[in-house]
DNA sequence: TCAAACAAACCGTCTGGTCGGTACAGAAAC
DNA sequence: GTTTCTGTACCGACCAGACGGTTTGTTTGA
């Protein structure tokens, strides 16, 4: 594969990217794709020869770029539950912060990616099964699950802009999330 | 409005609900509506004269159900939040419990109802804004966004089929968070 | 020069919605 | 008491646009 395919590429996704983000998956055409990108259809197809090869892409790099950081974490030194925590603070739980405006709809979207794309959904839940398999055999399970459930929920509750605390709370909730985990994480 | 137009307006929520269901919202057509109902399309659009409005009516349906049920609950002597972690007990978070299955695509087909439908995720966010506004406001706020925001998670997780934890840790999960919410909704 | 990297017209299908009609129950008119 | 009228409930053929994907043609760089 060429360097002018891979820019190429990475266009691609981005401009995707921008779509659901911008206007949700169901606006995610390959016309509109190609058209942002500043490629034509034709062009877009080469690369990627179905709409689902994109969205298994775009699933993809987004995955990829979760692992690398959730590493990098963890060599820091944070244990794997107080990781994850920060992990979430750093990337899902502040859509204000992201660059690109985040609501509702546009989260909603990502989580549709998955429908659309079953046999990436497989694979995804394989990765997450055997990741969430390790919480459960941390110093206490339940209060772990817990913890991992709440970011999730939180992340959701974000994103959709639906019961949102104000910023003195949701600093509270994040800190004592960090402590327990951390309390987890050094038990034995 | 006629109790005949009522009955066959029941059958188009069910039918379109089941197939929501079974095959996620990209399945749900008009056509197809129509014809598990029994009725004709031209009878369907007779109702409900867009699919948006067809949609807006399930989630309306399914939205009065669930008050009605927190509502009984807290009648029956449960304290705000354990109702409310009650309520997902009894309908959130046992999908294997459900006579229809559940899995990934048909709960993200739900949630993309909200997508689909932006008048109405408006009114559906207002709402719940209300509601989650008591909720900063028990003995001890921070922890009970925690309950809330791990429930929500764990509705994910499990209508997903995600890092689903076995029996007894999932049944110690809940049990601990109506330890908490009992304790919550006792302190002054 | 040859293959990779595009361009763009084109096709077939799917689907939301329209529209002209039908059946029928009751009210109105006579 | 029959006829006419009217509104509700419903049918199903049809249309127009959107969209994924194909095909065929063109450019470009090594």
């Amino acid at each position: 594969m060429s360097n002018r395919s891979n820019v190429t590429k990475q266009k691609l996704l981005d401009a995707a990217t921008t779509i659901i983000m911008d206007n949700g998956v169901h606006q995610l055409t390959l016309d509109e794709v190609a058209k942002t990108a500043g490629v034509s259809k034709g062009g877009l197809l080469y690369h990627y020869p179905s709409k689902e090869a994109l969205l298994t892409a775009i699933v993809e790099r987004l995955q990829q770029e979760e692992n690398e950081l959730y590493e990098s974490l963890q060599r820091e030194g944070f244990g794997p539950v107080e990781a994850f925590v920060r992990l979430f603070d750093e990337t899902k739980l502040h859509p204000e912060r992201s660059p690109i405006q985040i609501d509702a709809e546009k989260m909603i979207s990502f989580i549709t990616l998955f429908a659309v794309d079953q046999e990436y959904a497989a694979r995804w839940k394989r990765d997450l099964d055997a990741f969430f398999e390790t919480f459960q055999k941390t110093s206490d399970p339940a209060e772990t699950m817990i913890i991992r459930y709440a970011l999730e929920g939180m992340m959701m509750s974000e994103h959709f802009g639906v019961g949102v605390p104000p910023a003195e709370l949701k600093q509270a909730i994040i800190t004592r999330l960090i402590e327990r985990a951390k309390h987890i994480d050094t038990k034995p």
